[in-house]
DNA sequence: TGGTTTCGCTACGGCAAGTATCGATACCGA
DNA sequence: TCGGTATCGATACTTGCCGTAGCGAAACCA
C-alpha cells in the first residue's frame, strides 16, 4: 500500500489533449455538412485525426455523439427560487443549446439513430437523459413519470420543430411552450 | 379531341395492385425488426415482390415509408362542434395511429431521416405534414405559425416518448397532453 | 534500454441504398 | 394474329459508410 493502485498513471504513452479538438470538430462538421454527411472519416479530418484514433477512444458513433453533446450542454443551471423559475430557465437553457450551431442537429441525428438501434438508444438514456432527469426530480420535488413527461413534451417539440424545418425555435414560440408548460404544471401540485 | 389525352389508359402492360401488399410487409417488417433492420430487400421479399419493382414505383425508401404511412393514417377526423373537442379528437386519434405495430417505428424511422436529408425532409413536409396541417388551421380557424405550433408539441411529444422508450405512450399520458395543450389553446383565443 | 500504450496510415469486411440489364409477361391497337 | 409498350422478377453491380485489423513509429516510464 505505499502506492494505491487507483490513480496510479497506466502505463505507455499517455493520450494527447485531443478530445476537445475532436468535439469542436464533430459539431462544426455536423453543422456544415449535416448529420448524415457528417461521417467519422470528414470528423477525423476535420480534427487532423486518424479515424482509429477515435475509435480508439468511442465505441461506436453514436457514443461520440453523445459524449460530444455531454460536454456542449454541461450542468443544468438550475438557478431559481420557484418551481416555476426552474422549469423556465431549464426550458429556456436548453432550447438555447439545441440553437448553437451544430448542438441541435447532432441531437437530432443521435436521437434519430436511437430510434432503430437501441445499443445507441441505452446510451442516449444513460448517459444524457437520466442524469438530467435526475436533477429536475430532486430540484423540482416532481415524481419520476412527470419529470419525463416534462423532458418529453420540452425536448420532443423542440426537436420536431428542429427536424422539420432544419432551424431552431424563435424565441417568441419557446416563450409560448415555456407558458403552457408552467400552466399545466402549476395546477394542483406543491404537495404539502 | 375526340378524346381527351388524360385519363386515357396508359399504354404497356399494368400495374399489379401491389401497393397493399406493400404497405402491409412494410408495417409488419418495421414492426418485427425495427426501422433500421427494415431493409427495402426485406420488406421486398416479406412482400413476395423483387426490390426493382418497390423502386420502379417509389424514387426512395423515405417515399415508400411517407406513402404507407399516409395510407395508414388516412383522414383526420374533424368531429366535434367545438375547437376543445375538434383538438381534442385529432390528439387522441394520431396518439392512437402512432401507437399501432409499425406506425410509430416507421414514423419515428422516418423522421429521423428527415433531420439530415433534405429530400425526405421536403417530402415528409409536403406530403404528410401540410395536408393535416391545412385542414386543422380550416377546422380551427387558427393562423399557420399557431398551428404548427400545435404539432410541434404534440407530434414532437408522441415521437420522443416513442424513441425514447420504444413504446407509445400510455393513454394517461395522452390525456395529460390533450388537457395541456387545450388549455393553452383556450385562452385569448375565438378572436369574435 | 526495454516494456507498454497510443498514434497515423492503409487496407479490408460487411451491409444497405439505389442502378443496370435481361428475359419473360400482360395488355392494347391494328 | 402480330408488333409496341410497359411491368415484373432475378441477378449483378456501384457507391458510401461503419467498424476492424495490422503495421511501423512515437511517447512515456522504470
Amino acid at each position: 500500500m505505499t502506492r494505491t493502485t487507483t490513480s496510479a498513471r497506466p502505463p505507455g504513452r499517455p493520450r494527447a489533449g485531443l478530445n476537445d479538438v475532436v468535439f469542436a470538430a464533430t459539431l462544426s462538421t455536423v453543422h456544415e455538412l449535416g448529420y448524415a454527411s457528417a461521417t467519422v472519416d470528414r470528423i477525423a479530418a476535420a480534427a487532423g485525426v486518424a479515424k482509429t484514433t477515435i475509435y480508439r477512444r468511442w465505441p461506436s458513433k453514436g457514443a461520440l455523439i453523445v459524449d460530444c453533446l455531454l460536454e456542449a450542454f454541461g450542468p443544468v443551471p438550475l438557478e431559481g427560487v420557484s418551481r416555476a423559475e426552474l422549469m423556465s430557465s431549464a426550458i429556456h437553457w436548453i432550447a438555447a443549446k439545441i440553437g448553437e450551431p451544430g448542438v441541435g442537429d447532432a441531437f437530432a441525428g443521435v436521437f434519430s439513430d436511437a430510434v432503430s438501434d437501441p445499443a445507441v438508444r441505452e446510451i442516449l438514456s444513460a448517459r444524457l437523459q437520466d442524469p438530467y432527469r435526475l436533477a429536475l426530480q430532486e430540484a423540482l420535488g416532481e415524481p419520476e413519470h412527470r419529470v419525463l413527461f416534462f423532458v418529453d413534451v420540452v425536448v420532443g417539440t423542440l426537436l420536431h420543430r428542429m427536424g422539420m424545418t432544419g432551424e431552431p425555435m424563435v424565441d417568441a414560440d419557446v416563450a409560448a411552450l415555456a407558458e403552457m408548460v408552467l400552466a399545466h404544471f402549476a395546477d394542483g401540485a406543491d404537495p404539502t
